[in-house]
RNA sequence: GGCGACGUGGCCGAGCGGUUAGGCACGGGUCUGCAAAACCCUUUACGGGAGUUCGAAUCUCCCCGUCGCCUCCA
């Protein structure tokens, strides 16, 4: 079986083949930087580290593209809002770029605790601005659009004449119309699904650059497509986001690429994947809700639905164990729960390696392998691949035993397939710390003493040893035979 | 109102016509100087109704309920 993904284009799972082998495109939609990461850009994220790591196991050559929108996004209805940067540096009394910084080096911080790889670009809009007057003039001497004001909208009615509008998220015009409300400030367009490529700039705005139409700045929309047919060419092999960005935006970016380059653009990517949203309580997470949880939090501890710190792999498990196409609910429990089983199989897979071979093996090891990888080409049914690891947690521990056996090839790529799935393309960091260090060094000096200290029988020492460590934030676990340790959360 | 997703054992969560998914929690036990951890054992579910089928959690229809999108959101 090869990989298999589910295009919400085509609304089922199709085979994935790239379209210029081995290279693969891939672009997904990064965060507006205006505030701090929280759970849904954790997932989405992850979501998408997985496919990035997992194509890249499967050898092909990945360029890998996710943006970050710091101008262009514009608060409440229609294009007549604030733009969320600007907003937050007129609160904070910051400069614009100062806001994006600050939450741009926050999210970094974020998804490295969460041990997502960085993209092989991250583009910025303001960054691309060039490139997405170029592709707007285009889209004009197309006449996909008009110019009204000093703004640019694109002109959905006449797109609609050469290009189906709405295949991505099935939506047809007259019922986006039925729909609408009566919107203010929607004078300038033609329309009231037209939406902005290019937005006139008051002078006051802090944000402005000079384009043919006068000063102003880009849509939301545009950035994207700008950003995304730079780097991947169009049309490229997947375009990812969450869910709740299939309307309007993604269908916007689709409609512009079309009106750009025609009919060549091939609704500009291939694939288009989404992962679907986290909720609180069985609602979405969202600002006006007020009940979103940033990712600091959930590390900190520091929420009113929250008791104490959490792991950042915890969250990273909570994610893997359901399917990325199905909600999760976050919750402590849950959270709490996914860390046990992210422990226990990563102390089985530590134990794994210290395995040694048998003349026999008492187990095929090869047709689980294949299992394990049907799952990941199975639209990435992470949640079915652990699985199949738990089965063989106990196998491990009768290994250890010596009650059961694998020869040395088995051995080998046993431990191979642990490591390639679980760290390799899941991300998940060990748990033990076993790298040589001075720390541990030291620390294994210390454990040196309260071992021959619990040998003399001498246990308020052992019990000391043992005590001020766990106040230094390490929990020792003591084995029959061994005393191992790991970082108490 | 339109479009879409989903309802699985205490909780989370796979499942795409026929095997115990799996995890967490609870309970019992083993190990341990104590504690923690670890390990072993244990609990058979599919919103309701009708239909198709030798056989349905899995397909069809109806009903009930939850959620998402249609406005910014990952």
């Amino acid at each position: 079986m090869a990989l298999h993904l589910y295009n919400t284009l085509s609304r089922q799972k199709e085979p994935f083949v790239p379209l210029n082998p081995p290279y693969v495109g891939l672009y997904v939609c990064g965060p507006t930087v205006y505030g701090e990461p929280h759970l849904g850009h954790a997932r989405a994220a992850v979501t998408f580290d997985v496919l990035f790591r997992y194509l890249r196991f499967l050898g092909y050559r990945v360029r890998y593209v996710r943006n970050i929108t710091d101008v262009g996004h514009l608060e409440g209805d229609a294009d007549e809002g604030e733009d969320k940067i600007l907003k937050k540096a007129r609160l904070e009394k910051l400069e614009p770029i100062e806001v994006a910084q600050r939450y741009t080096a926050l999210y970094h911080q974020a998804m490295d605790a969460l041990n997502v790889l960085r993209p092989s670009i991250e583009p910025t809009a303001t960054g691309h601005i060039p490139q997405q007057i170029a592709m707007i003039e285009r889209i004009l001497e197309r006449g996909y659009a008009y110019v009204v004001n000093g703004s640019v909208y694109l002109d959905v009615e006449r797109y609609r004449q050469d290009f189906p509008y709405g295949i991505l998220s099935g939506r047809q015009v007259e019922e986006l119309l039925a729909g609408s409300r009566e919107l203010e400030g929607q004078a300038e367009k033609r329309h009231p699904y037209d939406f902005a490529l290019w937005k006139r700039a008051e002078p006051s705005h802090l944000m402005q650059w000079d384009s043919p139409w006068g000063r102003g700045y880009p849509g939301w929309h545009i950035e994207c497509s700008a950003m995304s047919i730079h780097y991947l060419g169009v049309p490229f092999d997947i375009h990812g986001g969450g869910l709740d960005l299939v309307f309007p935006h993604h269908e916007a970016e689709i409609t512009q690429a079309h009106a750009c380059f025609g009919p060549e653009a091939q609704n500009q990517a291939r694939f288009w994947v989404h992962n679907n949203l986290v909720t609180i309580q069985g609602q979405k997470m969202s600002k006006s809700l007020g009940n979103f949880i940033t990712l600091q939090e959930v590390f900190s501890g520091k929420h009113p639905k929250l008791s104490r710190p959490h792991a950042p792999m915890a969250l990273r498990f909570l994610f893997l164990q359901a399917h990325y196409r199905s909600t999760v609910d976050f919750s402590e429990e849950a959270l709490m729960a996914a860390h046990r089983a992210y422990l226990r199989l990563m102390t089985a897979y530590e134990r794994l390696l210290e395995v040694r071979p048998g003349s026999y093996s008492t187990w095929a090891v090869a047709p689980w392998r294949e299992k394990v990888f049907a799952a990941l080409d199975d639209d990435l049914n992470t949640a079915a691949a652990l699985a199949l690891f738990f089965e063989q947690v106990d196998f491990i521990l009768r290994l250890r035993r010596q009650e059961a056996f694998l020869t040395p090839d088995d051995l080998a790529l046993f431990q191979q397939t642990w490591r390639e799935v679980l760290q390799d393309i899941l991300g998940l960091l060990p748990v033990l710390q076993v790298e040589r260090s001075k720390w541990n060094q030291t620390l294994n000096l210390l454990l040196a003493l309260r071992r021959q200290a619990r040998l003399e029988k001498n246990f308020a020492l052992a019990d000391l040893i043992r005590d001020r460590l766990q106040e230094m934030g390490v929990r020792l676990l003591d084995f029959p035979d061994e005393t191992l340790w790991e970082w108490a959360e």
